[in-house]
DNA sequence: GATAGTAGGTACCTAGAGGAAAGTATGGTT
DNA sequence: AACCATACTTTCCTCTAGGTACCTACTATC
């Protein structure tokens, strides 16, 4: 399946050796609660809900099962009455958090990005053949 | 809609400050594109079409005119038969260079979670109360 | 005059993600 | 005996991203 000669052609997940990585870390909704749980420390079910306010039950219950399979993240249960349970970020997943500074180092380029927008959306509306 | 108290409410966005970068650079096909333009430098249209051999050319198309109005990527058209176009990566592309290396220094850590996952499905096939 | 080749555009269809709302088990409170 | 709270689970529904397939314009070439 990998050719190196005139025409480089390999499959897509080596056609860039990040994409691993990408489709783990920050698929949706993994970086917001990665980021409350590192910031806040163990919590809640519903507080974490209560913090990520747009997301729903069912979803959330989704990630984290996600989260604790692939060792980002630590459930606790507590058979009390009602029961409690509680998550805490691992290891592995504060070992995210360089990665998650340098993004938040690049976010100063953000401006950079609108301005670009704004000049593409000014430059009439479908310059398609030019 | 800030509150900062005993419970700390704040909206989906501010609640993970990397958010946004992480919508804006890390949205599906945005990666394998913006590598293999770093990569292979300018190229045309079916070489990248080749070379991320799996995403068709709709969505192709879709995502460099995203990348080129966030300012990503430069395209030339030659008004030529057949017509040639060349797209390139800016520097504000070539900015996220340092982003994407300290996503494949992390990369190192892919083992940990193949491991995690392995010890998860081995731990009993469901003990959701324990 | 049929075909090839480029860089798409367009119409149609499907799978999967995610939302809303209700249900579940448990025991304590009123 | 109704009701509450917790941490989900389940069902149903919708919406959108993405895939397939076909169409466009233009010329050279067979």
């Amino acid at each position: 399946m990998v050719f190196v000669s005139d025409t480089t052609v390999v499959p897509p997940e080596l056609a860039c050796p990040i994409s691993p990585v990408v489709d783990l870390v920050f698929s949706r909704w993994t970086t917001p609660i990665l980021w409350v749980l590192n910031e806040f420390g163990r919590q809640r079910f519903v507080e974490l809900e209560r913090r990520i306010t747009t997301i729903s039950p069912k979803v959330l219950t989704q990630r984290l099962r996600q989260l604790e399979r692939d060792g980002f993240v630590v459930r606790t249960y507590h058979p009390e009455v009602p029961p409690r349970v509680e998550y805490e970020i691992t290891d592995l997943g504060r070992g995210l958090g360089p990665l998650f500074a340098s993004i938040a180092e690049w976010s100063v380029n953000l401006d950079k990005v609108e301005q670009a927008r704004s000049d593409y959306d000014a430059r009439k509306p479908s310059p398609r053949a030019r």
